[in-house]
DNA sequence: TGAAAGCGAGAGCGATGCTCTCTCAAGAAA
DNA sequence: TTTCTTGAGAGAGCATCGCTCTCGCTTTCA
């Protein structure tokens, strides 16, 4: 049952040792690390899928992987700290999800890119429920972000700015010109304008709404709050893009 | 240490004994039930305000009521009851605090009536943020509403709806009269019309999108999504009310 | 070739949710 | 008043959890 004689192995091809120990030849021990890594966050995946997120012990994941728990403390010191990659590769993974579907779209107009682009943002959280919860929904306690999770985050607003900023010269709806003179005074314009690129400041705030809305509506959606008002979410969906469109002048 | 002799108490007044139970004459056992109930709710919610929902432990209640873990399973079956009954009183708890703030404010126009109400539900969310996360956060895994929870939930929608029907005659934002018109297609428009009463159905979006733009952003404000980009919360809020009630013609 | 570092096994600690049995007190029935 | 039923807490126990520590083996590197 356990792996002491991993010499008897085949040296030609890396494989898996009964008691879970990476070894052969030609897997070195950088690559067997890495690869042990993936492994746990895959698995962890799948455990966050079927349990949601406090469904996930590292004791599982281990019995998983066929390997004692206090291993799996060689990759990551703590619970949280395998939640933090997790986020941080939730993040990204949305992140691409969006910035791909939006590059198919390029020959689009701005308002039917920024539908696709919200509409990809609503499918990865509807495919991935519990990796959504894991970046919008409570979030664990004592958690801070890392820097290198705040730049994952925010793939998504950068793509919707870039469709903002890209249809100039539409007239939105009636701009409160006097609420958006002191922006500076409420926002982080600086921070802002490197996400919000050549958006006129006087549309920060609608931005940001729109932003907003399209997470507070799959919040919504996924935690049960539309449940006896709204009966097709999809339609729904589009009603409410139909209104940030024109609210955004797109 | 334990309480062996009850008897020997003082008949006259009901009060704890060092093991927790509750004796004494005037105290009936209905009452004393009641009693333990709403003990282990307050603590249950303070211990949920000083470490998180995912901090509550029915053995660290049952240690602050100097009472033994398994005595606690004679009022709650399960830790998601206890969890159950706190989203219960947290529903309530933010449906009395708006309600009240509303018919402070019934002499307002429809446009302050909307924003009070409105400040009062985030004025609640930052007094109660772990009780705000139990109802509007990641929901508990296999949770499902009972009955009782849905008419408390929809306490808050009907005080704003209550405003908007109050504010006929006043012209919103340029309505899409087509999308409004196949509102029955996508909405449940015979519950809806039990809450929004008086509302004319090409509001129903609109007035849905407005409910689920302060939640949406009470919950990015309070799950530090708007670090880095939103300075002064207080004031983006009010901006964000600005263009609802615009949005709903308040 | 030999020292250093990485990794998994395994035992163990304190804590959790929950179950079960035991005992005693309170309320209802006689 | 006496008997019987029911409700409540105590206490032991089970499986599980996150996490720590030591041990022995293997890979790596000087």
């Amino acid at each position: 049952m356990t792996c002491k004689s991993t010499a008897l192995l085949i040296a030609g091809a890396a494989r898996w040792c009964d008691t879970g120990r990476v070894t052969g030849r030609n897997l070195s021990r950088a690559e067997a690390r890495t690869a042990q890594i993936a492994t746990i966050k895959k698995v962890s995946r799948a455990l966050i899928a079927s349990k949601g997120v406090s469904g996930l012990s590292l004791r599982e994941v281990a019995r998983e992987m066929r390997v004692v728990s206090s291993a799996l403390y060689r990759y990551f010191a703590t619970r949280d700290d395998l939640l933090t990659a997790l986020i941080f590769d939730a993040y990204n993974d949305l992140g691409a999800s969006v910035e791909r579907a939006d590059a198919k779209a390029s020959s689009e107009s701005a308002g039917d890119r920024f539908r696709i682009a919200a509409r990809a943002v609503r499918r990865w959280a509807k495919r991935h429920p519990h990796e959504y919860s894991l970046i919008y929904g409570t979030p664990v306690p004592n958690y801070v972000a890392p820097v290198t999770t705040i730049e994952a985050a925010t793939r998504v607003p950068r793509v919707l700015s870039k469709i903002l900023s890209n249809a100039q010269g539409v007239h939105p709806f009636p701009l409160n010109v006097e609420a958006a003179r002191d922006v500076d005074q409420f926002l982080e314009v600086d921070a802002l304008e490197e996400v919000l690129v050549d958006v006129p400041r006087e549309m920060y705030v609608r931005a940001l709404m729109a932003w907003n809305m399209i997470f507070g509506f799959l919040s919504f959606e996924l935690y049960g709050h539309y449940v006896g008002s709204v009966k097709n979410a999809n339609v729904m969906f589009e009603k409410v893009l139909d209104e940030l469109a024109a609210l955004l002048g797109l």
